[in-house]
DNA sequence: TGTAAATCTGCACAGTCTTGCAGATGTGGG
DNA sequence: CCCACATCTGCAAGACTGTGCAGATTTACA
């Protein structure tokens, strides 16, 4: 009976893990292959320190591995399956969106989902 | 550009939302139907008023609804495909502890997958 | 109408998260 | 060896969350 609440915790810190806007941007941004710091920094147009503290938070729970190559780290997913399964997640988004506010998501999804064009929106 | 922010700003708060084990277990537990607060409260050996808040949040943002029927008020999933969704996760924890610490949780995540047996485990 | 059951809401305290900034580390090239 | 670049780590302040408790609602029923 207990095993049920140990899963749900460990679930649930999973989740926390991922629930911040920014990393789940990196995580996105990690999905086609690995990327260093900076790059990483430039794509979401934010500091690099805060991407090197994001990072640091996922590697401690090994959602992201590293390689050191001269003076860069270049980051990859370790189950690149997570984001695969947090793109599924924008279903429910939508839903939520349809019911409120604005929403022309539903491209976006798509732009994300597929991904393939370095000239995002 | 903005378009992508914006979804994984409404995607991070969707994720914080389930990202609590009591939150998730009470998902769980409406997954296969709808329960009043109290049978939720004791199902999960939890005080009705915490089911209550919980429910609260979960409900001011769609996740659930509830129908009252005299002084109970039952819940259920707006979209149930969420619980299943979140199910899905269960295979990326099971790597994390396979990984760290113990680990039948291959057995509690069929069991919990599966569910349909009141007397789990 | 009064009482009890089932829930909800508001509040305060404690604990956690986010983020910028300053300074530490590690590496490559003069 | 020294400097610059890339990244990391530690810290402090503010914001946000989780939780219990007290009190408000709503409904049933005598």
């Amino acid at each position: 009976m207990p095993s049920r609440i140990i899963v749900s915790r460990e679930l649930a810190e999973l989740l926390k893990l991922l629930a911040h806007p920014d990393r789940l941007r990196l995580i996105e941004e990690l999905r086609l292959g690995e990327h260093d710091v900076t790059s990483i920094a430039a794509a979401l147009d934010l500091p690099a320190t805060r991407i090197s503290q994001h990072l640091a938070l996922l590697r401690a729970h090994r959602i992201v591995e590293d390689r050191r190559e001269g003076r860069n780290h270049y980051y990859r997913l370790t189950r690149p399956a997570i984001a695969a399964w947090i793109v599924e997640a924008l279903e429910f988004v939508e839903v939520r969106n349809r019911i409120g506010e604005a929403a022309h998501i539903e491209q976006v999804r798509e732009l994300w989902a597929a991904d393939a064009n370095p000239a995002s929106s």
